[in-house]
Formats: C-alpha cells, sequence, structure tokens
DNA sequence: TTGTCTGCAAACACTTTGCACTTTT
DNA sequence: AAAAGTGCAAAGTGTTTGCAGACAA
C-alpha cells in the first residue's frame, strides 16, 4: 500500500513514534484508538524481527493474560499499520510476513528456504537499476522487493534440512 | 508483451522441445505420459504469456472441446513442469503465476499493479549484486526474484484505474 | 498385469466478511 | 447518543489430498 503518504516526508520521519504516528493515522481517517489497536501497535514496536499474523495473535495472547485481540481484528489492525506506512507487507510460502517500515532503511532479503529466516541487506545500486529500467519503460515505479532465495549458512553447517527444501 | 524473445539461448539448452524434455523428465521419473500431460505441455508450450493455475484450465475447456484436464491435474501437472524446469511460478496477490523457464534468459519484472500486466526486463547487474551479497553473507544463492511494483505507461494514459490500485 | 494417474469431493491454510453487541468519542 | 470497532462464526480464495475407478507401460 502505497497510502499513508507523508504526514512526514523526505527528513522528519522518526519525529513521532510509531504509536504516535499510527494514532495521528487513526485520528486523520475518523477511526478510533481501541485498546486492542493500541495493544497491536505496542507489542509489535517492541519487537524488530520479521513477523506473520498468527504468530502475532499467538504473542498477544502468551503476553497480557487476558488483553488479547481476536484473529480478526489482529488481521483488520495490521492492514491499517500497512496503510499507515508503519508496516511493510511481503508473501512468502503462501502466507503475509511483515516487517518494520517506520523510520527504516529501505532494504531487501536474503531468504533461507530451509529455515524460511530472512535476513536483511541494502544495496543502492538496485534501488539505482530500478529507476533506470521504469525510466526505460515509461512506468512509474511504486516499490521493488528483491529476494534471494537460496540456503543461509547456518543450515549449509548444520546439515538439518529438516525443513522443506524448495519453495518460491 | 516483452515476452517469447528467442528460444535462441547462449548455447545448447534448447536441444530439446520442451515436450520432449518433459518425457524425459517424466520417464526419468517413472511417471507416465498420460493425454492429460501432454495436451497441458502442449498448450503451455504454444503460448508465451504469464499465465496462471485457473486460466490454463480455463484455455484448454475451450481449447478442444472433450479433451480437457481437471483443476487436480492441471496443479498437478504445473508443479511436475516447474520441477522438470520448464516454467517458474511467482507468486503476485496470491495467486501463483508462471512463465517459462525452458531456454530463456533471465530476466525480471516490472509489475503494474493497476493492470496487473507483467513486463520483462534483464539487467545481469542483478545477478551481479544477488551474488555479491550472498558472498558477503555466506549464503548460497539458489535464485532471486526483482519485481518493481508500479503503473504501466498504458494505465498512467488512460487513466483508467479501473482495478484495484495497490497490492503487495 | 501392475502400478501410476485421474477426477471427484472434501480438506486445507490463510484471510476476509456479515452481523449483533460493545466501546470510543 | 452516535458512530466505529470487536468477536464470533461462517464464507472466501487458491491450492492440495484421499481414494476408487481409469489407463499407460
Amino acid at each position: 500500500m502505497a497510502t499513508a503518504q507523508d504526514f512526514s516526508l523526505g527528513s522528519v520521519e522518526t519525529a513521532l513514534s510509531p504509536q504516535e504516528r499510527f494514532e495521528e493515522f487513526l485520528q486523520a481517517r475518523g477511526k478510533r484508538v481501541t485498546r486492542q489497536r493500541r495493544m497491536i501497535v505496542d507489542y509489535v514496536a517492541s519487537r524488530h524481527e520479521h513477523f506473520d499474523a498468527e504468530q502475532l495473535l499467538g504473542d498477544l495472547r502468551r503476553t497480557a493474560a487476558g488483553a488479547q485481540a481476536s484473529r480478526p481484528t489482529v488481521y483488520r489492525t495490521l492492514a491499517e499499520m500497512v496503510e499507515a506506512g508503519l508496516l511493510k507487507k511481503m508473501v512468502l510460502d503462501g502466507r503475509a510476513v511483515y516487517e518494520h517500515d517506520y523510520g527504516y532503511p529501505q532494504h531487501d532479503h536474503l531468504y533461507c528456504t530451509n529455515c524460511r529466516r530472512l535476513i536483511e541487506f541494502s544495496s543502492d545500486e538496485v534501488a539505482r537499476i530500478c529507476d533506470a529500467v521504469a525510466a526505460q519503460h515509461q512506468f512509474r515505479a511504486r516499490s521493488h522487493r528483491l529476494i534471494v532465495s537460496g540456503i543461509c549458512s547456518d543450515c549449509r553447517s548444520s546439515k538439518s534440512k529438516s525443513r522443506l527444501q524448495d519453495r518460491v
């Protein structure tokens, strides 16, 4: 989603905490700051790894015993956070995986098809190539995604090919 | 469409037709050359655009009136063709999209989020970057996928934003 | 004949939706 | 009080699977 453009743009970026930014987004949309939304943003902001909806749901339930959120609410809120520009969504092996996108530098990923780990890397060459190619095709590039699949160093040493080997 | 360029590739590659190659694959695996598998490979080989399972299923039904294949068979055969190296699979908007991978040069894509068209491009710089990054991380790269999302020139001119605007 | 394949229907995983009730504003 | 949000259960997608009958080798 390329919505959520700039409340801030060029520089500011991290003037607001993710929580604040999300509240601003909600207010601007006439949406409400509920217990569930707050809890979800707080939790997501506290962790830094990639995660999927089911993981988040489980984590929330494990955390504050009584204070969870339902599956639909988790999905709905994640979609809002993507709209708000807090999270970036990508699809791997058929499920959506989220990562922080607020105040984080642009980057791409190495994806281990054995353990499903995502390793980040950044290369501005990639962006440069994307721009060049887009220009050649009169294409208005909005974003790009580069994923290099293979086997990570951990999985290479420990031959624990315990997981499914190939997928795209 | 930038599809369908040359069967002619680097060197050998296309010693066998896709059909022959598939038969070889099947035989090597003790699998059988059935009417359905033959029909599917033939049809796929005859077209050059990207397609998904449902499209293929529909096309087959439209073609030879009586001689179709069931949905499960189509899915099973597509998976085999990927294994056989005839097709490459990628996932867009939640559904699997296939493209030729036999005798075709490596390439990446521009993806129009408006009309869902895929435009191919190639850049060996991309491969170079992937290799470099993989090396840096002691990662064994097996493949990569670069998709630049945005709006294609056609959709830019005709403001027919009739389709869903954003997705990842 | 033998063992693989096919098609059907049912199962799947992940995600979304309709709706009555609850909560924020 | 009004409007939006929540959770539940149910419905959707796209894809896969168990199995009995059909078919290639």
